[in-house]
DNA sequence: ACCCCGCGGGAAAGGGCTTTCTCTGCGGTA
DNA sequence: TACCGCAGAGAAAGCCCTTTCCCGCGGGGT
């Protein structure tokens, strides 16, 4: 690799005025010589090296970020949010995906520090975790001592900036609507209940239904992964405990395509026979059929106030925003059937595999 | 931020000692003096500096990683298979999006390598563009000649290691499927012309229609943007053009799955009246309804295979594979309509839009 | 004609770490 | 007892860049 003083020499100055021309500094630099410098970068092909750059320079420039899995809708969009404030602001991101792992959480939490990055953002779910709260809150009060800024997205256990879905309320949202349409045998397809996220969503829910003297009993909730296959498993097993259920709750919009797939391959009809809402209204939820009712959060705006905060002017009191969530009516939940025929649930219809040639 | 000097000192010892201990050099050290500096590492909380590390380090130890969209599940699930290789050696990946801008690819390409990585893998089309083509590769050459590995996945631009999907291979077999089905008269849902991905993908699919004695002329191809949106937009368009259509191809699921938004708001019956194919098999494929027909990438192993090219031992001549494309049957194409009902399809049906509360 | 100022350029000091080289002091061998 | 070798620790030389500090020189003021 060309280094700067390969440039210099080449140009015939010396690294320090390279440097100059390079970057672009207000010390000015006659024009013959900035001419040779920049002929010098062409034919060698020099790139800076980013390190000694950021060794040299004391200020921080790159923004760190944690997620559960980019890949994933929700994650995809909030960061859509992140990039946008970042980009503006000529900041580069680093985006980490911890795979719902807290000890790989902590790990890139030192990974960041380490690679000196300016601010860190925390998104999706808290964990109900005593010792790895305490683990996590340790590494980033250490971090935010020597300057660093700090925000979460969706979770509660940092005492610094926060940017919060209201996860409780988009739950008491659910919930209301279903018992409006008369349903009053809910099943709940829910995440890991280690996760903040479900139980927020799960004591919101559960609120509505209280309201209507209604209870939600442990077993109409099934835990699973928070994916496609999460929600497609734990609706089998709710309709095999349960066969008077009229609706269904999952937690995310993925578990809610997946107890889609359940019901389809048992030959529930949507809605007429069952109800599903789901939750986060992600991307694909209009486009699967019939259409996904849902929770909407207001994802990619989660990320563009959480990158703000951590950006904008440091305010002594930490700053909690709450974004609202809100309900999208669309086609898989409908009023509660007035008999359901019992028999016909309790057989899975085979579904053709796929074939493949 | 406390500095290894920081700990060498509380630990009363020489920065060399606290840096072999950190780095569990080979250098042996006694336990006293050991325990020493752990403890003062633990107390000071320090986190070495990586740019420092990298700096004085001579090897490279991060590959950098350009795609068009890593929140595209295409994308997704390629850069899936790149960091179970790369977790698995220990490797950091460093993952740029380049929206599909060339300009900023070859930003990142520059920034990359100024990030010192020991290897870059570009991901996703390349362009028809000789120009663009003829900058990265000389871009990519200079990193190549500095000891730099490259490999590229799915495009043909760069003259070193390669892993391709059999895009001609794919198209040909969604031609000849429909074909097969009966189907006269096709229309396409492309991606950019640019792209090389639509032009192989057009290629396929028009050797398929050849070999049946058919053609496919430039009005029954519409180009969009490759995702949803384009694909419900390029539907629009073909189906208020050619009113025959009794099947469409699209060059992406995302575009399949705007197709059949589109396809369902005029009332059109999949497969019923219209026949649907995709490509890619992203996961989402089979949780639409009906189900997509689709040709299926080895998206995972894609990755799996550049990285494993990029970090394994280097040998004289490039390397290229191409990793086959198949055909996975679901429930979007049928047998072509005996006789199409012309006007039900000139009138589109007016949907309801979502509803929010 | 002299002094001072300011401009354009270079020398050099870090920035935080790794690693080679050097040094000290010990145990073992002849 | 004298010498060698080696284990374990530290000193110091980079890694590549930025930036401050300093110096020489030419032009304007008096």
């Amino acid at each position: 690799m060309a280094t700067l003083s390969d440039v210099a020499r080449r140009a015939g100055v010396s690294p320090a005025t390279a440097s100059r021309v390079i970057n672009c500094s207000s010390k000015p630099v006659t024009d013959e010589l900035r001419e040779r410098v920049l002929a010098a970068v062409a034919e060698l092909q020099y790139v800076p090296n980013a390190h000694a750059q950021l060794l040299a320079r004391s200020h921080r420039s790159a923004v760190g970020v944690i997620v559960h899995d980019v890949s994933d809708p929700y994650f995809a969009e909030i960061t859509r949010g992140l990039q946008r404030v970042a980009t503006d602001q000529g900041r580069l991101l680093m985006i980490c995906n911890s795979y719902r792992d807290p000890d790989r959480e902590l790990e890139y939490v030192e990974l960041l520090r380490g690679h000196q990055v300016a601010a860190l953002i925390l998104a999706g779910s808290g964990y109900h975790d005593e010792a790895f709260t305490r683990q996590l809150n340790e590494k980033l009060a250490a971090y935010e001592a020597t300057g660093g800024r700090v925000a979460v997205i969706g979770r509660h256990e940092h005492s610094g900036d926060a940017v919060m879905p209201d996860n409780r309320a988009g739950g008491y949202l659910a919930g209301r609507e279903l018992c409006g349409l008369g349903h009053r045998v809910i099943g709940v397809v829910a995440g890991p209940r280690i996760l903040t996220t479900t139980t927020d969503r799960l004591a919101g829910l559960r609120q509505a239904l209280s309201e209507q003297g209604r209870d939600l009993p442990e077993r109409r909730i099934r835990y699973a992964e928070f994916d496609r296959d999460g929600g497609a498993a734990a609706t089998a097993r709710l309709l095999d405990a349960d066969p008077e259920l009229t609706a269904i709750v999952a937690l995310n919009d993925s578990m809610a395509i997946g107890a889609l797939a359940t019901l389809r391959t048992r030959g529930l009809a949507v809605p007429q026979q069952i109800s599903v809402v789901g939750f986060d209204d992600m991307p694909i939820a209009r486009d699967v059929t019939p259409a996904l009712t849902t929770v909407r959060l207001p994802l990619v705006h989660l990320g563009v106030r959480a990158m703000s905060l951590v950006l904008g002017a440091e305010v002594p009191a930490p700053r909690v925003e709450v974004l609202p969530a809100e309900l999208v009516r669309r086609d898989t939940a409908g009023p509660v059937p007035p008999a359901a025929p019992v028999t016909a649930r309790a057989a899975p219809r085979a579904r053709a595999g796929d074939t493949v040639s």
